[in-house]
DNA sequence: CGGTTTGATCGGTTGTATCGATGACGCCCC
DNA sequence: GGGGCGTCATCGATACAACCGATCAAACCG
């Protein structure tokens, strides 16, 4: 059988991948240039194959079996950090580095009560946070970038175990003296035909308000053609300030309004009438991730910090 | 971050678990007792787990989570064994070695003829051949003892791909002068009230068989008291003697009617009447087993072996 | 209670990963 | 167009770790 590649080579593939220059790439894995240089020859000469291409000049360009080698080479060295990582568990659960990925229609108004929450359970667990979108999150996952995900359901990914934490329930936010703020309660269609605000594309919620206010997927409401193209708030903060400045109304999820996301601006928020209009917070890791148990005995202290609290 | 476990000291951990004897391990791993000795002490020392239980006398003893490390270590050196062997299917598509799972219900009758048409098509290609039932080799495949297996569909294993090769209808099996034997075609629920015999328990054709004749899971037909309790034939070769031996009639599969397994006892071999008896013959190997695309390949010829052909 | 088996330990040897220095080559700039 | 720079490959020296053979301590057996 062919003898099977060293750990540290495929490190310093992925390195080479990461920084596509050798001397920054062997700067990265602490050793020197010629020690990476050989090493990827080393690798070249065991897999017997070429994973870069030698003849275009000086620059680092990889083969299309080097880029399916490189892959490969991650998947088999987290498999590696697994093994490390069960035995680290197993001696002292709870702690050391949890590379947590949220959503920023989540982070800023979970994560100051949630924090305080898991340092106090648990001392001992580091935290590094990431805050991006759910696709991008996602990816990260699967790298072993990231440990675990907060975020919201269904999020689509083969290879991902999630686990939901808490309903969190749509308000409509009207400004003072809006039409429907009349009202103790909006039907979520009668959104359909206001002016309706939304995160920029990529963001879940948008899609999630979407949905709930009767859009097709990928429909969208009616724009006033004066407004520029397009044109998406970037984080629910900013969504707040536009719909204060008239610009129209919008979808808060409770986790946001309970945050005081709309704290001294006149706002008017109503509950949505009927059924259907929230979103479910939720939990995802890797598969047959070491620290599965871990994460799932998570769950009832975020649920709590998730759930509905009193204002 | 803790250092990655050498994979020189997972396969020892591995060759431990297999043969629970230092000595006999260390000779499997082509080193000696000592090496192997200092290197799982080494790998219990690195990862700061105990994982065999040191005061049992001088017997092998995993704890828990020695099991644990050792199932997690398979599958680091699996996918450490998936990078050299993208090289190696890049290098040179369909050669070396293949070690190919098949159902006994299956191989006899399909292997005389794939073999040599494998042969012909990819003489590079050295298949090992394996025969078992569908559970044992599905947990052979996710091991990495086995990279294809050869079986009926559908096959319940996560991490499996699968594709569909060809149907192979049932063929009712009745003795000489059997009253069923005048019809041209047979109901499957006829087969119902007869004494219908079945392989032992663990074949899935078994399984196959009594769900054609409408039997639920589970249930079974009505047995002869005097007969052995839950006896129960090992082969299909001798289920057809014993069909021959006017003990009941039984269900066939066309590729074994089509390889001649009732050639000369006059068993008299009818069709099944209306739709639906048949099984699904199919391959299945391990998701995103570098090899996929080989596999794929080898659909057309398998299916044109597997399918109908003329007496 | 001696002999045998089994896993742990120890000193010596070999192999190899790594380093620093140097070489080969393309590229840019003056 | 030639000198200088940046980049990757190569080379000899070295330090570390894996490995072996021999030996030890304990358990097990007859």
């Amino acid at each position: 059988m062919t003898p099977l590649p060293s750990p540290q080579q495929l490190r310093y593939l992925l390195a080479l991948t990461e920084h596509q220059h050798f001397g920054r790439a062997a700067e990265a894995c602490a050793v020197t240039q010629s020690t990476l240089s050989a090493g990827i020859l080393a690798l070249e000469r065991q897999l017997d194959a070429r994973l870069l291409e030698r003849d275009a000049g000086k620059r680092v360009v990889f083969t299309a079996l080097g880029r399916e080698i490189a892959a490969r080479a991650r998947a088999a060295l987290r498999s590696l950090e697994a093994v490390a990582e069960a035995a680290a568990t197993a001696r002292a659960p709870m702690s050391g580095a949890l590379r947590l990925g949220v959503i920023p229609t989540i982070g800023p108004f979970l994560l100051p009560r949630l924090m305080p929450a898991l340092r106090q359970s648990y001392p001992r667990l580091r935290l590094y946070l990431r805050e991006d979108t759910t696709d991008r999150l996602v990816a990260q996952l699967n790298d072993g970038r990231l440990d675990l995900l907060l975020l919201a359901l269904p999020c689509a990914s083969a290879g991902a175990d999630t686990v939901k934490l808490a309903r969190d329930a749509f308000f409509a936010a009207l400004p003072p003296g809006h039409g429907l703020a009349a009202r103790d309660t909006v039907p979520a269609a009668a959104l359909q035909t206001e002016h309706l605000l939304l995160l920029e594309d990529g963001h879940c919620l948008r899609d999630h308000a979407l949905e709930v206010c009767g859009f097709a997927r990928g429909e969208g409401p009616a724009r006033d053609p004066a407004e520029p193209d397009g044109f998406a708030a970037t984080s629910l903060h900013t969504l707040v300030q536009m719909v204060a400045g008239g610009l129209g109304v919008t979808l808060l999820p409770r986790i946001a309004v309970q945050a005081g996301i709309a704290a001294g601006t006149g706002l008017v928020l109503r509950p949505l009438a009927g059924a259907g209009g929230w979103r479910t917070l939720g939990l995802a890791w890797r598969s047959q991730s070491p620290r599965e148990g871990e994460y799932r005995a998570l769950v009832p202290l975020m649920a709590q910090v998730a759930g509905p609290h009193a204002a």
